[in-house]
DNA sequence: CATTATTGATAGCTTTACTATTATATTTGC
DNA sequence: GCAAATATAATAGTAAAGCTATCAATAATG
């Protein structure tokens, strides 16, 4: 499995570079470096000019790649949702029991990655941090409209079709699956940016061991869809 | 109590502000122009130059009341947090039954105000629709902890402290109310800009008479907090 | 009526966001 | 192996955004 995952690349929309960062050594660089950037200096911040210096590039180079510096979180985005699913969809592949499932599910949407690093030009814990407090950045804003239409948001459409379904499997009456999944996901960035941040507006750690917040959206989510 | 309601005056915290907005003829202008100019163009594209063009002043003017524009969002939404503590108020009070004060409660968190006007300077239904959008944009950045060590976040603390209060009445058990009522917010805002943009994300609307998000969130809130 | 505070008008400076041009290095086709 | 195409670097430059400074005009206040 571990071999396997080690294999697969992250198809993210190409509506959102001009040249696939994928194809070439800077492109990776570019890439690599945003997610460095970003965590370090937060996305107002992050500039091409600043980026350009971090990999040894010039600016006019890395416009070749992405037009502006919104398509570059928009592009972390979304591999962020494709990287997701592909860890969703191995840890639900021939599980029987539909609870388990579900469990296995959230968990997977919830999860604080620590350590994870299957590619190499990307660290999944840093990405992690930046989707968690950039993201909504990217895609709530005007252009989202256009950015929908050409498809880009495909990959965090699958992940919550898919944790969707397995609901629907448990009770196939529940009216709001969908919404429930995207609250679930949106709420776990938002509350770990609270425990962090606002710790006024979130609920106190318990023990260091479990993670509360985690707990707290598969409690939600099992009471939630029971009849 | 419309009357009442027509003689109070929602107060921000100063540290976010240079000078009070609330204490001046062009304070006001600024504020009620922000939120209309936000509400048509967005956070990204609103500019103190524009605001100015807008409300027949200057940038410098503007300078002198507010930082920046970050500053100015992130006085609206603490606006509109009084705001809303005060409607949560007048719909609690004198409220016997637990659950109906629990149901008016979120009811009041979650609902899509239409038109209001009990503030002249200040159009309710826009400001709404600019926090639901573009809040996230000014609290979740670098400045965040800052800000929080300066009380900023105050309003809305009280409105999470109030609700949560009343889950608690209903379950004392439950051990994630602030968590809950978080989640509920920051949902709902979120859940509207996805019926809007991205309904791949969101369920579907029911009949036209109904408000989904809010229902929603009605169920998901008292099937969570039962024990 | 003198003083103080407020706003307007204008200028300017730095940074960001982006484009254009040319030179140099690398890859690829033949 | 060499010409042609392609990618990148280096540099320059423009427009707008973000912000500060100065001074004059006006309004408020004591």
């Amino acid at each position: 499995m571990q071999q396997f995952l080690s294999n697969i690349q992250i198809k993210v929309n190409d509506y959102l570079f001009l040249k696939d960062p994928s194809s070439s050594e800077l492109g990776k660089r570019i890439i690599s470096g945003s997610v460095e950037l970003m965590h370090e200096i937060g996305f107002e911040a992050f500039t091409f000019k600043k980026l350009a210096k971090e990999i040894n590039s010039t600016e006019a180079s890395i416009y070749r790649y992405f037009e502006n510096k919104n398509k570059v979180l928009l592009y972390l985005t979304i591999w962020f949702w494709g990287w997701t699913e592909s860890k969703l969809v191995f840890a639900i592949t021939n599980v029987e029991d539909k609870e388990l499932k579900l469990k296995k599910a959230i968990t997977i949407i919830t999860e604080d990655v620590l350590e994870d690093r299957r590619f190499k030009d990307m660290n999944e814990r840093k990405l992690q941090k930046v989707v968690y407090d950039e993201s909504a950045k990217a895609y709530i804003n005007k252009l989202v409209d256009d950015e929908n239409k050409n498809g880009v948001f495909a990959n965090y459409k699958s992940v919550i079709q898919r944790v969707s379904d397995i609901i629907l499997e448990i009770n196939p009456d529940y009216p709001y699956p969908k919404m429930l999944v995207s609250t679930i996901i949106e709420g776990t960035h938002l509350q770990r940016f609270f425990v962090d941040h606002l710790p006024g507006l979130t609920s106190p750690k318990t023990n260091s061991d479990s993670d509360v917040v985690q707990e707290f959206f598969i409690d939600l989510a099992f009471k939630t869809i029971k009849t």
